[in-house]
DNA sequence: CGTCCTTTTGATCCGCGTCAAAGGGAGTGG
DNA sequence: CCACTCCCTTTGACGCGGATCAAAAGGACG
């Protein structure tokens, strides 16, 4: 099994093996955590950069009326913000949504790695740039399609994100979510979510059967959820779409 | 009148004299753009870092049924993202709300100035970081709260990050915004929006007139948005919310 | 004074949230 | 192997809030 983050950042610039080694080094303890559990919660001090080795987490905020609103996915080769040391305090937390690995790295490790491998600073930064413009997406696509185009793009980018990283087998790959969570994210209820995914169902674009998604038909799947891969700056190199 | 960036800057770190100088000089070429223009478009190659001196901008997205949504406005101070030339392409368009003033910074002169100034390149980087922290917020409070408190919310965040750059006078500042951005900002329409407001002002919450908003009632404002200003990350120094 | 844009007001309608309850599936323990 | 629990998915019914449509009023500007 390869690092993900080292085939997350392939994508972006091709490494070479010294780099390759680096990356390795750099997430020197790794840690298993249970689902459920928190990674990081509103208010912590952040203490080290946390990169998601196996396993899927979420960033989240809880609302005093007791709504959640999920704000960002983490799939393996993602990391929490690279620079976190700079706030005082998390203004979200961040949880687990399966069983996962994860590396912890020390300020001082992670300062020193940026200043020694320019060409992977370089790249981690596009992996910032490519996190905060998933945000504007995600403003855009949940406050501007409707629900059923709304759970399409999720999925899409979803499919298109763990692919990038190798997790994708056939067209099919793991989604470990409840209708509940997906609803927390776009912003509806899981009634809808669920009449929405039958409707998915029915036009043949997908299955969805325990945390197995598989992409029937991508291309009007990316069609009809109106998807537009730039956001992600992914290498064209790397044929997006299909 | 002073650098608003400094300003802004110096909200997270006391900033030396020198160091003022050094941001006073990053902005060497300034230009003067007309409300209405385009800084840039979603397409384009990056070509130099804006700050934007004087005036308003907002990073938006067009949607192929003609809908437009509003993902961050920029106020004096603001950068468009300091690491903008990675990306091989723009993912959404800055628009200028009115007329400004704008500095442009080549590549060469920003990787400079964040290799030369380690505690200006930190100060930068939070900069950043709020910006992802106040997309966060802002996907919670379009998602998650009623068009009242969320018109609320957004008032009360633009007042913050006003006062955070001293354009702020008593408790009044220019909002140059129709109600149809303000509702392309939050996912409503401008109906919605006007009754929204003439609300707030029922409720001698604010008034606004022209592009002059006054908050009346500070307190009662954040009490009823629910703002937690957190996100904003702004030093404990400056009393936040009075 | 006329044009254009923005704000304001009124009326209608339907999509999604909410409430409620039944069905399924996985895991646990007897 | 069955019984029981717990969580998630699925289905149905209802009501309301905000989108939409339409038009008038207000303001800025030449």
């Amino acid at each position: 099994m390869t690092n993900p983050l080292i085939r997350k950042l392939d994508a972006f610039v091709r490494l070479s093996d010294d780099e390759k080694k680096a990356l390795d080094a750099l997430c020197g303890r790794t840690v298993v955590r249970r689902a459920g559990e928190d990674l990081i919660r509103e208010g912590d001090r952040p203490e080290e950069v946390i990169l998601l080795l196996e396993g899927w987490a979420f960033r989240y905020k809880l609302l005093p009326d007791g709504g959640r609103q999920i704000m960002a996915y983490l799939i393996p080769g993602d990391l929490c913000d690279i620079h976190i040391f700079i706030l005082k305090e998390m203004d979200h937390s961040i949880g687990l949504l399966s069983d996962s690995t994860i590396g912890l790295i020390p300020e001082k490790a992670m300062v020193e790695f940026l200043d020694t491998h320019p060409r992977l600073s370089r790249a981690l930064f596009w992996s910032t740039l490519v996190d905060e413009a998933t945000l504007r997406e995600w403003l855009a696509n949940t406050l501007r399609r409707e629900p059923f185009e709304r759970v399409a793009h999720l999925l899409a980018e979803m499919w298109m994100r763990m692919k990038a990283v190798g997790l994708v087998q056939g067209e099919t790959f793991d989604l470990p979510l409840t209708q509940t969570e997906l609803g927390d994210t776009i912003g509806l209820n899981s009634v809808t979510v669920n009449r929405v995914l039958q409707r998915l169902r029915a036009e043949e674009l997908i299955t969805l059967k325990g945390e197995r998604l598989s992409i029937l038909d991508a291309k009007r799947l990316l069609a009809v959820s109106d998807f537009n891969p730039n956001y992600l700056h992914l290498d064209p190199r790397q044929p997006a779409g299909r």
